[in-house]
RNA sequence: GCCGGUGUGGCGGAAUUGGUAGACGCAGCGGAUUCAAAAUCCGCCGCUGGAAACAGUGUGUCGGUUCGAGUCCGACCACCGGCACCA
């Protein structure tokens, strides 16, 4: 073999073997076991950044290392094509965003196939495709007929300027980041999906995947079931118009006898109605209806409130307490209006100091005596006092009776509540799957029929900042006998939720899935980042409960395993600007200096030598300009280094630094690596390995070969800790190396010993550095490839120990070691242990309490005195 | 604001079930090789004291449980992710 590490032919060679061979391509077989490994497909919005590089790398070793294993292994890719950005270039650089997407996917197929991930292409589709988009078409008219979508009023950020809709990410500052104007909340009639009728299950089947632990948590608060009770208060105008009660809901009925006012949204029929004859309240409720609409934005504003003048009769006592109309609340959560408990209630406590409403303590503290609620509210539970009759009582007790005591008026009952809202699918932008609605001249709401079917998204458009285009495109709207067409496009969380599954059946044009979707889901494993924890999966479980319901699915989840991996983060670097902002450099153009320690103290600008400040270390983004181009680093260093790197530096849910030099080590242990093959080959063949025949030293490097197959097979598989898999690999080429350093090189067993030794390395690494690997295994004399290698077994028998090697602590700290024989009693390692002199000298004067033993571990001896 | 997470040497990280803190790598320092450099190889490397043996100290802060705490519990601080129209 050639001396000489060199991956570009090396990576060229392995993929058009790879290609040549269709090794990839994924084939239902009922004998075998299947693994579907996903990662979350990407948006194209230009080049592979870092983070997909890490993403597509932690699925392609788990595809390979399952491959190895005997599995049936599929592992697809495609686009998630459609979103804002595309309309946003088109914008910018007047190109239609069907043509800047598929540029971009181009550009980044081919990034991730010289990265050499494993992927059946053959699979491969974007959201944008018809072929793709006309199936959720299709089945959304279905839901339709099966009572799971509905319209109603929604509220949206409305820019009065550009006279278009924005998204969140499109307010800052509660203005419209093009036109700076103050966004407005508009309400407008918006398509939904009923995901509420599937809480219970969203809940409870978070038992039946294994997640992480945060993700279930998170997704248990979102959809947030609570008990509680809904109550309702009569109005008493302060006109004494007649009027009608409102409807509360909440979790602490125990506290209904310390309500001193009640708050409603600015949307609120009663708001609306006071506001008529207020022009000062009428005003308030306009200034409500500004600022964006996140919950982010709502939940940190300052809490405004102005009285209505109408008064709210306590459904239990009968007091009047005034109804207030309050910035805070929302008429679409709940029912827009809720009951206010400023004694135990932060929030409540905050707005009556500022209005100065009145406070009652309710709830006595944990020594049964009345809180102190001078400075904030007292939140927590407790037995009930100034109550009347339900005084004493516990928090369940007191629940039930006044619970009880409202239903008996008629006023109140028991309800279960979900924190989780409907499911908004409308969107008024270009660049998304088109609703499948028309309108009837009469007002007709009516879904297409099958032979309506696609709406196709016209291709040729122009994209401006005022709207959507296909608003004012009458070819596209006008249907004739006034009729038109819905102008709303999916939400594009709708295109992200089942492509796991059409990536099954990709090729059937004649049914949005069949039967071969059963046979690769579940997804076995799912890979994605953090950020996804809520909504994209979320929505994807909801809708794989929708497939299941309509018989086109038989699994009720459909990711079974999740790794939510963390982000790619690098150093920032800036200088400030005349105008107060900043000016950011990217590390590549940056020279770091640094202290003796190695710390660093100063930057500068290669161009220019001056000096630039470090901005700390931030998720890597076009905005700080600190990204590192993955491609330079391909071309550089090669895939597998780049691999190497992103696999080693930190396991896959951490957050993970770039750092050049460290890529560098990467590549440096890849050199070494193929210098031992490359170095062992040039000996002599080796023997047939003879146990019996071992010395120790041989034995001792066998010991290290098997320990090390086991450490990185359990890392892999089990814990996917691919750093510590890395680490114990580095461990047994340093061990192989000192081996042939110090050892007698040229003896026969040695050589079976170090050839064990390397092709363990070889396989253990195959799914982490394949193309390396492809080579190094063929150099190694085997005819069938890597990839199709069997994963190394362990052989327990090389993994004993004649002497293990115990510390030694008195009173927890550590003072000697010992090496006692493997089978030593207890009594025997105690001995050893107390006979040590610098255990005999912690022990003098004192007296011996204890002494614990943890077998194979330590001895601790507990003295005082 | 609410929900979830993270915090360990100069740096990235390891310590898997409460049992040796710092594996592995990077940076740094010293040496070998070289005409020289690069590359490579060998050694040292938490902090303080000490020639060393060794001792003290040390896992964001403060407190607790335990023979023993990076790991468990309580309070706090800092940073990160999500908050329903970014994907």
């Amino acid at each position: 073999m050639d001396a000489h590490y060199s991956p570009r032919d090396i990576e060229r060679d392995a993929q058009q073997y790879w290609d040549k061979n269709q090794c990839f391509k994924a084939v239902e077989d009922a004998n075998r076991e299947k693994f579907y490994c996903l990662s979350m497909f990407p948006y194209p919005s230009g080049k592979l950044h870092m983070g997909h590089v890490r993403n597509y790398t932690i699925g392609d070793v788990v595809s390979r290392f399952q491959r190895m294993q005997g599995k049936n292994v599929m592992q697809p890719m495609g686009w998630d094509a459609f979103g804002m950005p595309a309309e946003n270039a088109a914008i910018q650089n007047q190109v239609p965003p069907a043509e800047w997407t598929y540029q971009n996917i181009d550009y980044m197929r081919n990034q991730l196939k010289a990265l050499g991930f494993a992927y059946d292409w053959s699979r491969e589709f974007a959201t944008c495709d018809t072929s793709y988009y006309r199936w959720e078409q299709w089945f959304f008219t279905r839901l339709v007929e099966k009572g799971l979508v509905y319209k109603k009023m929604s509220t949206v950020n409305w820019d009065p300027v550009d006279q278009t809709v924005l998204a969140n990410e499109q307010v800052i500052e509660g203005r419209g980041w093009r036109s700076g104007a103050l966004v407005e909340r508009k309400e407008i009639p918006l398509w939904f999906l009923k995901i509420t009728d599937y809480a219970e299950e969203l809940l409870a089947d978070l038992d039946k995947v294994e997640w992480p632990e945060q993700v279930k948590t998170m997704q248990r608060n979102w959809i947030g079931k609570s008990r509680g009770v809904e109550l309702s208060f009569d109005i008493k105008a302060a006109d004494s118009t007649p009027s009608s009660a409102i409807s509360v809901y909440t979790t602490r009925p125990d506290t209904l006898m310390g309500v001193t006012y009640v708050a409603v949204a600015a949307g609120h029929p009663l708001a609306k109605q006071a506001a008529q004859a207020d022009a000062e309240l009428a005003a308030f409720c306009d200034e409500c209806a500004r600022g964006g609409t996140s919950e982010a934005a709502m939940a940190t504003m300052e809490k405004k409130g102005m009285p209505t003048g109408h008064k709210a009769v306590h459904p239990l006592s009968g007091e009047e307490v005034p109804v207030f109309v309050a910035n805070f609340v929302l008429m679409e959560y709940g029912t827009g209006a809720v009951m206010a408990v400023p004694g135990h209630d932060q929030r409540d406590w905050e707005f009556a100091t500022k209005y100065g409403l009145s406070i009652k303590a309710v709830i006595a503290d944990e020594k049964g005596n009345e809180p102190d609620i001078s400075q904030g509210a007292y939140a927590e539970y407790g037995p009930l006092i100034h109550s009347g009759e339900f005084d004493g009582l516990n928090f369940e007790q007191a629940f039930e009776a006044i619970a009880g005591a409202l239903k008996a008026l008629g006023k109140g009952e028991v309800k279960t509540n979900f924190r989780l809202r409907d499911w908004g699918v409308a969107r008024q932008r270009y660049w998304g799957a088109p609703i499948p609605v028309k309108y009837g001249p009469e007002g007709q709401t009516v879904p297409l029929t099958d032979a309506e079917l696609p709406v196709e998204l016209p291709m040729e458009v122009t994209v401006d900042a005022s709207g959507s285009p296909l608003k004012k495109m009458p070819e596209f709207s006008e249907l004739g006998d006034g009729w038109i067409r819905e102008t709303d496009t999916f939400d594009t969380f709708m295109e992200s939720s089942w492509y796991y599954a059409r990536f099954c059946c990709a090729d059937n044009h004649d049914a949005m899935l069949d039967e071969r979707a059963n046979y690769w889901l579940p997804v076995d494993l799912y890979i994605g980042g953090i950020e996804h924890a809520i909504l994209h999966l979320l929505y994807a479980r909801f809708f794989h409960k929708l497939m299941r319901d309509f018989g086109l699915v038989d699994s009720d989840e459909p990711f079974q395993q999740l790794l939510t991996q963390g982000m790619v983060i690098a150093e920032t670097y800036y200088r400030s600007t005349a105008n107060g902002g900043k000016q950011w450099f990217n590390p590549a153009d940056v020279e770091v200096k640094r202290d003796e320690k190695g710390r660093p103290v100063s930057a500068i600008l290669i161009g220019d030598g001056q000096p630039v400040e470090m901005g700390g270390i931030e998720k890597m983004s076009k905005s700080k300009n600190n990204g590192v181009d993955p491609q330079s680093m391909i071309d550089k260093f090669g895939a597998d280094t780049v691999r190497l790197f992103m696999m080693f530096a930190a396991p896959p849910e951490q957050s993970l630094e770039w750092s050049d030099s460290g890529v560098e080590g990467a590549h440096r242990f890849l050199k070494r690596l193929w210098r031992q093959v490359s170095e062992h080959l040039e000996a002599r063949e080796p023997v047939a390995l003879d146990i019996a025949a071992l010395d120790d030293d041989q034995k001792a490097l066998r010991r290290k070969t098997h320990e090390t197959l086991k450490k990185a097979g359990d890392d892999i598989g089990r814990r996917t800790t691919f750093n510590t898999a890395i680490a114990a690999v580095m461990e047994l080429s340093n061990a192989l190396g000192r081996f042939q350093n110090e050892g007698d090189a040229a003896n026969p067993q040695s050589l079976a010993i170090s050839r064990e030794a390397l092709e363990a390395c070889v396989l253990l690494l195959a799914p982490i550095t394949p193309h390396t690997c492809h080579a190094l295994w063929q150099a190694l004399g085997h005819s069938e490839p890597a990839i199709d290698a069997a994963w190394p077994a362990v052989d327990e028998a090389a993994l004993t120990r004649d002497t293990l090697e115990l510390v030694v602590q008195v009173n927890g700290k550590l003072r000697a070691r010992i090496e006692v024989p493997a089978d030593a009693d207890k009594a025997t390692v105690e001995d050893m242990a107390m006979s040590q002199e610098n255990v005999q000298r912690h022990l003098e004067g004192k007296t011996v309490r204890k002494v614990i033993v943890v077998p194979g571990k330590l001895v601790n001896i507990v003295v005082s005195g």
